[in-house]
DNA sequence: AATAGCACTCATCATGGCAGAGTGCTAAAA
DNA sequence: TTTTAGCACTCTGCCATGATGAGTGCTATT
């Protein structure tokens, strides 16, 4: 896996990625001694190129063209060669507009970051909302909308709202609601949403419960409330990927469509990223997601106050602009774990 | 406008309408004549093509193609020809399967029927909730989430729920925000969202208000929560959009999916459907909305249990499957009012 | 070890010829 | 008068052709 490269084919190396990464386009001998003033001839490049080629680090589509990076010669930039840039002024001062100043709850926050991270890095941005059950409980509450129909609100510590339209078998009066609600808030005090079902399936069980109406409707109607939806993700700036030479072609762009669209899959790519800590990235065919393939993904985890970790970050061509979503991915998590930590 | 036709020629343009839409390929004279056991020649045919032709409703990509319908031409096609197919029963499980089921909350509900849209359409699904502010208040409340912050969670008799992070200058319990609930909810009982607004604006007038600091902070607070988010909209099956011939150019998709992901022009162009029932059809540039040619759309509203109106509909190019999708837009909408108004 | 030179390869573009689909018009038939 | 058949014409799509140019690999030279 690793690579040895002299100092010399390191430059040209780097040159042609960022050539490449500049214009989509094979990236010729000449062009690499011309444009990056190096002190070699193009026939020295030439040299060097066809030795990256023969380690696998460049192909030519054809046998005149020039050169392209392989996903080997991304990853070997993404790791040694590629110069982090800062990320500038006027991005932080946007990135804190917006993340901060989304009024409306958890969601709004994410979706506000995720539509952010698109417009900065001219990609798809995406956020993966923390996961809901092993955040804390905080608040439950049943509000009467009509006879037999009740909405259960769910909230957890960081402030994500789960809300989920009941029926019930019996007419109930908003009095009994409140004192489900009573009854149950105390219940599931300080316990994760995972483990307030389970407490809830205890009680179930508790045959001193089973008697009460009272007691076991509560337990049933919260049951329901405390089920979790799946995975809450924010997916922004697809459009932008139109504008991006290498999907032109309507295939493959369907696909990455498709994949966004059933969010299944890519939940579970991210969620690779939630063990480890910093910025991650997946080049291509390295992300297990079966049709990545010319697709990258830089993402960080973040985490709240109540240490759950959501995922953020950015979907794009493996021939992407690193240098500048590196830095800004990183300092999205940051600043948005620091939003959602502030007591 | 109107347009008089013999009953050949409207054979003919049937024909070709629906040819049309059913291989995205000019249809020459032969073909029609052919396809359709019509008791003429194909001479006779381009006879009448040409008639058509002069008359606005047909186009000729060039001197020896075959004729392509103009906007006119599926006006009038939706207006006087279209055979509406039945739902059929296997459609109709479909719907109410989904739009039942979908557990969450009133954007549960509408995000599912909008994909369900999708799914039968084979086009882009939309839907537009009910105007939050016309709708009637139920409740509101106040969840303390750290020192300063609060979850304000506000709640209308339809179900949908809206909520917002509130930062406050002074720490609060969270029996103060109990009570300021229950004083806000006395407030606001049976006024609509947006004369609760004005309730609290009053209120905050009031001098009598001002010396209680209490009182003064919640109506403040409230002020915050009841201040109503953009509409809320859900697309779903954007890629689908991809499968469609006339689209494989790519410049004409993005227009697309800018004009869904900003999708304050979208709203703009549904809420003229509000005002009028049925369904309504927007074919190509009928609609005002900029870049919209070579778009129709087939939108219907809904009505909740407390007559608020939104919109639902599909989204796709002007050569659509009208017979079917129609029909399956009105007994979605119809469903829907059904699903939104039982008590 | 680095470079210059040269023959070679391959995509791209414009050209021209050919087949096929479809039209418009005219003259004949109903 | 309406419908149909026939025919010349037009235009696209496809293929083969050849010229151009970018870029390579190899070899000889510095």
């Amino acid at each position: 896996m690793d690579v040895e490269l002299s100092q010399r084919s390191r430059q040209i190396l780097e040159a042609i990625v960022e050539d490449y990464i500049a214009t989509a386009e094979p990236v010729g001998s000449s062009a690499v001694a011309r444009r990056h003033s190096l002190s070699f001839s193009s026939a020295t490049v030439r040299n060097v190129m066809a030795n990256l080629e023969e380690m696998g680090l460049l192909t030519s589509p054809h046998t005149s063209a020039g050169r392209i990076p392989t996903e080997k010669a991304y990853r070997f930039y993404v790791d040694s060669l590629v110069a982090l840039r800062q990320v500038t002024r006027e991005e932080k001062r946007q990135i804190i507009r917006h993340c901060r100043t989304a009024g409306s709850g958890l969601s709004g926050i994410l979706k506000e970051t995720s539509r952010t991270l698109s417009t900065l890095s001219n990609y798809m941005g995406i956020v993966v909302a923390p996961r809901f059950t092993t955040d804390v409980f905080r608040h439950i509450e049943f509000i009467r909308l009509g006879n037999r129909r009740i909405l259960a609100i769910l909230v957890s510590s960081n402030g994500a709202v789960q809300n989920r339209l009941l029926e019930t078998g019996e007419d109930m009066t908003q009095d009994d609601l409140l004192r489900m609600g009573t009854y149950l808030n105390s219940l599931m005090e300080g316990l994760t949403i995972a483990e307030a079902r389970q407490r809830i399936l205890q009680e179930m069980q508790n045959e001193k419960n089973q008697y009460d109406q009272m007691m076991s409707r509560a337990l049933m109607l919260s049951e329901q409330a405390v089920t979790v939806e799946s995975e809450e993700v924010f997916v922004e700036g697809q459009a932008r990927i139109l504008d991006q030479p290498e999907f032109s072609d309507v295939g493959r762009m369907r696909e990455i469509f498709r994949a966004v669209e059933h969010k299944g899959q890519l939940v579970q790519l991210l969620n690779q990223c939630m063990t480890a800590e910093g910025v991650q990235i997946y080049i291509g065919s390295e992300s297990p997601g079966s049709s990545s393939a010319g697709v990258s993904l830089i993402a960080s985890r973040f985490v709240t106050g109540s240490n759950t970790v959501g995922i953020l970050g950015v979907i794009g061509p493996t021939r992407m602009g690193y240098s500048n979503v590196i830095p800004i991915v990183d300092y999205t998590a940051r600043l948005v774990s620091r939003i959602l930590s502030e007591q």
